[in-house]
DNA sequence: CTTTAGCACTCAAAGTTATTGACTGCTAAT
DNA sequence: ATTAGCAGTCAATAACTTTGAGTGCTAAAG
């Protein structure tokens, strides 16, 4: 349907919408990127274009925007993704070879990596719990009515929570716990841990229910966390022209202060994979601006956690998916060994 | 200087002005609180505390806006602080006491309750680990490779962090390390944690490099670790008519997600006082047309946190440092017990 | 059949001018 | 000391004009 001119012609309008935020003109184009045919022809191209639905007008006598089909077309066949300089690499390696402590600190170092290098606005969660097998658990007495539960998880996974007693607790009831968690839990999903342990351990140990009743509602607690969204660069986003509208401000702003969109998102992907979502792709309305791009952090089917790339539609997807690419690689590589 | 009833208006001014964010007339005045004199009365009044810098014009023409110096009198001598209701009091109540796990757990409890009840933006930062006393510290093997260090201080502060090696460490290591660490820290103040440990560990012990090293610098990085801010509500505050301005929201996003700013803030108020900085009061030239309110939760000398609020200058202050006197007041009895 | 010059047409954006009305300050009377 | 009343000010809004960057189309040329 395209043939090989109106697709080079498709690219460089995009190229050229991205980089000037300006509805893009015939007249710029021969300038810019084909001296060799004139305007009307460019237009001719660009009316086939429209027709496609990969172009749209702001009104009748303005340049072309791409369409969300457009930038789709751009991001899956026209681009390459190797648009990321020596000096970007390295700067990558450095920071993510900072001994990070725990996934979840290597998440947040990536995530602000990111948003330092693409200058755009990065989000980002923790691994999930599901699915995790427990490694070792332990309990550790913290003054005498105070214990700090641990759980290690197959991935690594560190999470840890302070427990409160109205009574004292002493070091042996500590070992005895510790016995028996472990005994019970090593090596089950993470899931396991519910109410049922209650039962269990009072008949076990029979401990007064002040002591067994807040360890068991912690630890479930734990598990159970509402998912943190890891922010980064919220400022960094409204320098981007298309932020002269406070409306999409607004918009911008309390999409990331609810959380419950992003985390929406960041949820969706599959593992290892990309995810790119342009504009009202997601049929979420108040995306309908903006694009994301994603990718989840995974080694086999245990998650470790998911990061995005938030911005305007019109954002430099090269980039942004050159530098996912390589780091996604790097945690991969990293953590095999 | 100015007499009762110049008093009143002035008080009325900045009720309404507060209420409505218009500038007000000498006959809004009149209808709504002064039935009984006129408005040419009201007008003279009002140049006379324009006069004495209480009040300003955006215009030659327009209607009195309360100045900086006007809202001070306003907060500091026209208002009384008991504008809190009891369903209020009830639901701050249920709030804090959901047994909160750790005073850091406690501080973001309160920012979050703080915001839903004000409806303003909320910021706070934790207790500062300065001048806190070592009370207890634990290591506690995780795998072979893995510790998680504690720190238990004389406040109930915990801090934990974890530490990896490259060579294997063994049950009895730990056990000695917690002799050691608890031998010469217990009691001091946590800043005796600092690189001379490793010289002294070394000495003592011999273990290789390899253990002592990573222990000590993750046990500093703990207690130096750049303060995080959290915050609650941003969306809150843009909907105010003042965020009409689109620089002045980008302003304040800025403000918020630069952070400097707002840790100098907190990081100034004195304990249990609650501290009011209207304006460009503080010097600060990106505050200007906010005020931030702010108070710190502390024992004696040591520091537990501290909460703001911050939003627009016409800010309803009667309300939020009511509530604020209130949890203020709620957190120290709580602790005390 | 494709390309192109050239021209009429469209429309957002920016600039101009006019109109309104919510205010004040001041004066002179109470 | 208070107030009625009126002239004067100025932001805000609306109504209109101008400009110029862009297109689409037609008819001729390659």
């Amino acid at each position: 349907m395209l043939d090989e001119r109106k697709r080079k012609i498709l690219k460089e309008i995009v190229d050229e919408y991205i980089e000037t935020a300006e509805p893009v003109s015939s007249a710029i184009i021969v300038e810019k990127y084909e001296n060799n045919i004139s305007s009307a022809t460019v237009r001719n191209d660009m009316a086939e274009l429209e027709k496609e639905g990969y172009l749209e007008k702001t009104h009748t006598s303005s340049g072309r925007v791409p369409s969300a089909k457009g930038y789709r077309l751009y991001v899956d066949e026209l681009l390459k993704y190797d648009n990321i300089s020596l000096e970007e690499i390295r700067y990558i390696q450095e920071k993510l070879e900072t001994k990070a402590n725990g996934i979840e600190d290597l998440t947040k170092i990536t995530t602000t990596t990111l948003s330092e290098i693409t200058h755009y606005t990065t989000v980002s969660i923790g691994p999930k719990t599901a699915g995790q097998l427990i490694e070792e658990i332990k309990f550790v007495l913290l003054g005498s009515r105070m214990l700090m539960g641990i759980i290690m998880t197959d991935t690594g996974l560190v999470k840890e929570t302070i427990i409160k007693f109205d009574e004292d607790i002493t070091a042996e009831q500590v070992e005895t716990l510790n016995y028996f968690f472990n005994n019970r839990l090593k090596g089950e999903p993470i899931e396991k841990i519910d109410t049922s342990l209650e039962e269990y351990i009072f008949r076990e140990l029979k401990y007064s229910i002040n002591i067994i009743r807040p360890i068991v509602a912690q630890m479930k607690k734990l598990i159970e966390e509402e998912e943190k969204i890891y922010l980064e660069g919220t400022n960094k986003a409204l320098e981007l022209p298309e932020f002269r509208s406070l409306d999409l401000v607004k918009n911008f702003v309390n999409l990331l202060d609810t959380k419950e969109v992003m985390l929406d998102i960041l949820n969706t992907g599959f593992a290892e994979d990309i995810q790119i979502y342009i504009g009202d792709e997601n049929d979420n309305e108040d995306l309908k601006d903006f694009s994301i791009v994603t990718f989840k952090h995974a080694v086999g089917d245990k998650d470790l956690g998911t990061i995005g790339i938030i911005g305007p539609k019109r954002m430099n997807y090269s980039k942004v998916i050159s530098v996912m690419k390589y780091i996604s690689k790097k945690l991969n590589d990293d953590f095999k060994e």
